[in-house]
DNA sequence: TTCCATGCAAACAATTTGCAGCAGT
DNA sequence: ACTGCTGCAAATTGTTTGCATGGAA
């Protein structure tokens, strides 16, 4: 555990459920430690998921999410504004059947569309 | 109705199930348009997306892939060799309860991840 | 001393865009 | 004559990487 480490985490902790980018914890990093640099962000966060500390959220045409909070949970992405928004688990049901015996399932990621309250009050807000 | 969109509809047919990324997609154009330009394809991708002619899967570390098939079903990603296969809609079912009342849902995506039956004899095989 | 993590900047991949020309209405 | 689409190349964006350095075991 580096200070740089260190820093991302609690970036991510800053963070609280706001989904931030890379840049955005970055941003959030250098406040723990101003000398960290942007390619150590990446660094940590990527070794991070792969360790299964936090999740790697895709969206359309924008840079990736990060989320450390990895209870099991979805998300959904509000179109209007590209805020990304937690479902809690069990609130969540998914179930895939027929599939072939010789596939190994791993994980599952769902993440819905939506247009969220604010949006759909003041039309479109596209950040 | 342009032939560089003919082109770039009929690459997707040649496609088959093979989800591919719009440089496979650039490939397949030239053998109906060889003058076709990538910036074409992108621009006709994109828009087929929005209007809802075509689906954009993303993955984690890598270019989005495409897929003309529209009718409700889901991807697994073979994390394996890269490979996607669907999962038809009616092996698939998918609950969400507790939504804020105010947030109006638009769409699912769902994706797996999988380790394919070749992965799974022949050892990770990235891609 | 060995090892891994860092800062920095350059490299990279995927995608988008500005612009001038052209096609269809 | 507009309008929208194209080819091309350059620009942008998000992310990764090479390299020399530095700190911890």
């Amino acid at each position: 555990m580096t200070a740089q480490k260190m820093a991302v985490v609690n970036a991510l902790r800053d963070a609280g459920r706001t989904h931030p980018t890379a840049e955005t914890v970055y941003a959030l990093a250098k406040r723990h430690l101003p000398t960290i640099a942007l390619g150590t962000v990446y660094r940590n966060l990527s070794k991070m998921v792969e360790s299964g500390e936090v999740v790697r959220i895709l969206v359309p045409d924008g840079a990736d999410r990060f989320d450390a909070d990895i209870s099991d949970h979805m998300h959904i992405l509000c179109i209007g504004c590209g805020k990304i928004y937690d479902i809690e688990e069990n609130n969540v049901k998914v179930e895939i059947s027929n599939v072939p015996e010789d596939v190994q399932l791993i994980r599952f990621d769902v993440m819905a569309k939506c247009l969220c309250a604010d949006c759909k009050q003041h039309g479109l807000n596209k950040k």
